[in-house]
DNA sequence: ATTGCCACGTGAAACATATCACAAGCTCCC
DNA sequence: GGGAGCTTGTGATATGTTTCACGTGGCAAT
């Protein structure tokens, strides 16, 4: 019902949304109940602007005059961005990197979580971290769809990456979130999101070497909070 | 001398840089000489106009009717993007997402360094990894100072993520990568990006639950190859 | 009721970015 | 030397995103 802009939201309006998402579980647990778009873009680095165009991707969360209510706009979050959803996620790859990521809580804490790990180092197959037995790579496909898992994270080397990517697709999965410095193909029905510190670095080494050069002293129209979201 | 398209390049064009110059690397391996901007976006999933004119930004390097040279093209890569300038780095934070970066031998091998570690936990200052010796944190701003290090790696929970960054602004640092899921407020002269886990698997659960929502059999609109560097 | 103020939702304008299409320049070959 | 064939570099165009500015609805107090 309603008008509510329906367009669709631009990517980075959606990146956005888990921004605010975040921001609204604490302002709760602070037990603030309304904020102003005001207020939401000071907490995350936006504008009021955009966050009132971001929400209205979505439907009329707001009340005029008002403001939010917090914990009714977390939870449409929350509807929007699928979490509680509760998606089981594989995981490529349990070296270094692998590692951190099954033991980070903060996929736990947002309702994810990693049910499977895979590896192709024989020393690693039969490791358990974090209650997640390590399985051989030969069990991808089996285990995948008998759990009916349609999200995968890729921590493994950037040379197996494309190999691995293939399997993963053909075992059925639809999402996956690639750590490796490389530029996978996949087919259209799969959705892919990177994570690449390679780029990140030489991206902040650009602008450094960039602000040295020119005006070191004056220049003050550099980035001012989370140079990946705005703009 | 010369016309280049002098604007200022987009943020997204230079994390473009980024794939061309690590696609360069490999071609050059390869002994490959020359590659065509049809090539080169055929490698890293863009499209050969974007190429052309990413590369227009900072220079003409391609010779009509040939292509790029290879090696040539990497080695402006490089200078552009300041790899090479060899820029030291701290990491803060040494659990397990911290000892994981410590050991990524991406950092290295495109020539960053991680030379020094700080943590506020008692029990891992002194310990050694990948022969960085992990500091105290009230020895931040001291040695920071004294090795003239200007990036920083933040890998601190999300709670402690803003007191750190200030100290390390304070110290003098002027580029900042955030891992932690939290907003970070800087000064204007300080460059920040961040790495957001959370963020990216939400964002995938997003067009997850969309892609499922609407027609999950026909639809093929959806992405290609890198949905964060493309579009 | 009426008045004053507030903050959302949104059309329209401004801005940024990507794509198109082609002239200009290079190489090779006749 | 001149023409064919190729690929760059770049105006012009199209598309997409953000910002502006204001109408609308809502609350509180008089």
């Amino acid at each position: 019902m309603s008008g509510s802009t329906r367009g669709k939201a631009p990517q980075m309006a959606i990146r956005r949304l888990s921004m605010y998402y975040r921001t609204l579980a604490v302002l709760r647990e602070q037990g603030v109940e309304s904020v102003s778009s005001e207020h939401l873009s000071a907490l995350t680095g936006s504008t009021a602007a955009q966050v009132r165009r971001d929400l209205a991707y979505f439907g009329n969360f707001g009340r005029r005059g008002v403001g939010y209510e917090v914990h009714s706009l977390h939870t449409h979050m929350q509807d929007i961005l699928g979490i509680g959803e509760g998606w089981p996620m594989a995981l490529v790859g349990v070296g270094n990197l692998g590692s951190a990521l099954l033991a980070y809580d903060g996929f736990p804490r947002q309702g994810f979580r990693i049910v499977e790990a895979f590896d192709s180092d024989p020393r690693r197959v039969g490791t358990v971290i974090r209650d997640v037995v390590v399985k051989p790579m030969d069990q991808i496909k089996e285990t995948i769809q008998s759990r009916q898992i349609v999200m995968a994270l890729l921590a493994v080397p950037a040379k197996a990456a494309q190999a691995v990517t293939e399997q993963l697709v053909a075992a059925g999965v639809r999402c996956l979130l690639n750590f490796a410095p490389v530029t996978l193909m996949v087919p259209s029905h799969v959705h892919l999101a990177s994570v690449d510190l390679s780029i990140e670095v030489e991206y902040l080494s650009y602008v450094l070497r960039e602000s040295v050069a020119e005006g070191d002293a004056s220049e003050a129209e550099c980035s001012d909070v989370s140079t990946v979201l705005s703009k």
